[in-house]
DNA sequence: TCACTTTTTTACCATTTGGTAAAGACACGA
DNA sequence: TCGTGTCTTTACCAAATGGTAAAAAAGTGA
């Protein structure tokens, strides 16, 4: 066998997972940056501080160590939305995950940046996971959203829009952290600032 | 002289004109979809139905073509913000900018793209128009709307994040475009609904 | 310690990429 | 129709890029 790093047979040795590891942290960098076809083997390889066959004896290629950090990004992505509890009291509960993904874009901005740079691109190797993933739980948490409306606990207004408005505002401060850092003085550049300015936005708009 | 094309001696010709908007109009497609690194001269090439040594003729090389693509968009891009006029109604002049903005996200998507991917890179090449263009007018216009909340005519926010909220949920439709196809049906998928929405969101803030 | 497996390095390779040189084709006024 | 300047093509290049083969080195259990 070529390389048994590939998930199939055994389990994975301890140098096998750090370098895998390595490897794909290396990896999240670049691809964040660079988006897919402008990130090289190279830039990961010198980022990891590895070869660049040793890192092809870890991962198939450019396009596996892309799928795989895909697919890793997937699941703590979607975690935020999940945590929505229907039975909760709606205003906190959609406040609250606006704070969780807020504090996601603020500490995972890597993770946020290769997502934007996924869809930008047009999501060519995401769309089946959107598909698959993404797009049940955004049908189910509309539903949600929209029997709270029903209930008459929170204003009417269109969920799917309102998710789309909940994901652009706080992953701006991740993924056009280049333009704030030029626009707001460090001092005004705490999470503070945004976590207010979030609250009181949604706030308004829910408050029946 | 290597070519005359660069904006130096005399008048273009004919040919001339039409050929720069041919390749500017072929790079901005393909810039904006793989980012600066991303995108090559054949591409832009093919998309130009150009050959590439042409293309070279016209342009002093890659950089330059993005280059010009980003001066050209700094002003197309700013417009919108620096129509707002400090004497009239507030809530109408933001609401009007909020529109004028979803407009050009729909109606430019392209523009829209190139812009996020520049940020996403770190603003390698337009962090110099940022701090030049856009922070003296972000500076601007957050005191007109500072002035305007503290004449009581809307309700008090941090100007600077309400803008940055603007900017988010508007150019979201045309950057995450990938995203929405897949999750909205396409009978829902009408600027309508959003243009609803956002009117329905900044209102409910702006409010006193 | 020794055989055997896993990991890393060295030396390549074909293709792609940004870019150039120079010869041709073309336009157009005199 | 001819000459001169503008535009386009052909034929290249050196460097970078994704990837491979195989040998060397490091571990590892008996």
């Amino acid at each position: 066998m070529t390389h048994t790093a590939t998930s199939s047979t055994k389990a994975p040795s301890r140098i096998q997972q750090r370098n895998r590891i390595l490897i794909l942290d290396a990896a999240l960098e670049v691809f964040s940056r660079h988006g897919y076809r402008g990130a090289t083997l190279d830039q990961i390889a010198k980022q990891a501080g590895l070869s660049k066959p040793n890192i092809l004896y870890y991962f198939g290629g450019k396009e596996d160590i892309h799928v795989t950090l895909l697919n890793q990004l997937m699941k703590t992505w979607l975690d935020p939305l999940k945590e929505m509890n229907p039975s909760g009291d709606p205003i906190k509960e959609l406040l609250g995950y606006v704070h969780r993904k807020l504090d996601m874009a603020l500490e995972l901005p890597r993770e946020s940046r290769l997502f934007a740079n996924e869809i930008l691109q047009g999501a060519p190797r995401m769309r089946p996971h959107l598909s698959a993933d993404l797009k049940p739980l955004f049908d189910e948490q509309s539903r949600v959203i929209s029997n709270w409306m029903d209930a008459g606990k929170i204003a009417r207004c269109d969920p799917g829009h309102l998710l789309f408005s909940i994901w652009a505002t706080t992953q701006h401060y991740a993924d056009f952290a280049a333009q704030t850092e030029v626009l707001l003085p460090e001092d005004e550049r705490r999470q503070d600032g945004a976590s207010a300015y979030l609250d009181q936005l949604f706030i308004k708009l829910l408050t029946p």
